[in-house]
DNA sequence: CTACAAGTTCAAGTGAACTTGAAGTCAACA
DNA sequence: TGTTGACTTCAAGTTCACTTGAACTTGTAG
């Protein structure tokens, strides 16, 4: 295999900062090898990669799950289209899934609310339990 | 107009942790009155108040556009149920816009990568402009 | 009167996903 | 020779939506 790509060029090509690139490499993410200055090198695949990353992070998955998705592509050749359609048939589901959760959200907002019902006690839309027993700091909205 | 709930009482019916309810007044999306020792007593309209702001995180918009948002309610009485319609509909558009985006994306997921044409460069849906000119830090993913 | 629960403020911590800045290396060009 | 420009590492900063902890005061029960 051939590393032939700077970190500027992909960066360029996939939109994405090389800020971002040394991170997900951090992260386990996407991998580079050394050009004998200590620069990185990039195969090409590693934009078809970079494409899944972004596309994963639109349908709303955290970096670490990510990580796990990509883990199961293999390791020793250059995944085939075979292996990505894998993937992306597996956040089809999780993609259809979030759809159905704003769609009973939508509902509860013009029946719900609108009819002013709305009471978070009685509404089991609005607090379905998950919000009261949580930890931890911030939202991580609709899991 | 009488300010009788406590925090926890509040905290209790909204399942809303007192820290968060005072961190949503610092921010201005409610307001208490005090009691003589000083402890924050609210109105029994807080608690619709705190079902749409639960509510609208869940629909994605921030704590920020949350507040833009219930700025636009009468301040000089409380809400009616007309009031609350007139919000709620606005989001179902939102809604409705963000279902929109995901179907795009389900759809790409199944076709465009599916056929194999996946390369940031070409394929609009995976990079539409806003994610390559992004400031700052984050994601805040599906703007 | 003494516990103890429940409230207060204010500063600092958390997690995700990066970015920014400082300080240094290396190759190429005038 | 010097000076850009692209690259490196490492530490620290940023945003959001809160939480946690410290230190202190108040209200209630026994």
């Amino acid at each position: 295999m051939e590393f032939i790509l700077t970190i500027s060029e992909v960066s360029k090509r996939a939109g994405v900062a090389s800020s971002a690139l040394r991170f997900y490499e951090e992260k386990g993410l996407i991998v580079s090898e050394r050009a004998g200055s200590g620069h990185r090198r990039y195969h090409r695949s590693v934009l078809r990669r970079i494409a899944f990353i972004v596309f994963a992070q639109k349908i709303g998955l955290s970096l670490e799950e990510i990580a796990g998705e990509l883990a199961k592509l293999p390791e020793n050749r250059t995944p085939t289209k075979k292996d990505w359609s894998r993937l992306s048939s597996r956040w089809v589901r999780r993609v259809e899934e979030r759809i159905a959760e704003l769609e009973r959200l939508k509902d509860s907002l013009t029946g719900c609310i609108g009819c002013g019902c709305l009471s978070l006690q009685r509404c089991t839309l609005a607090n379905p339990g998950d919000r009261s027993g949580r930890k931890g700091p911030g939202p991580r909205f609709w899991l």
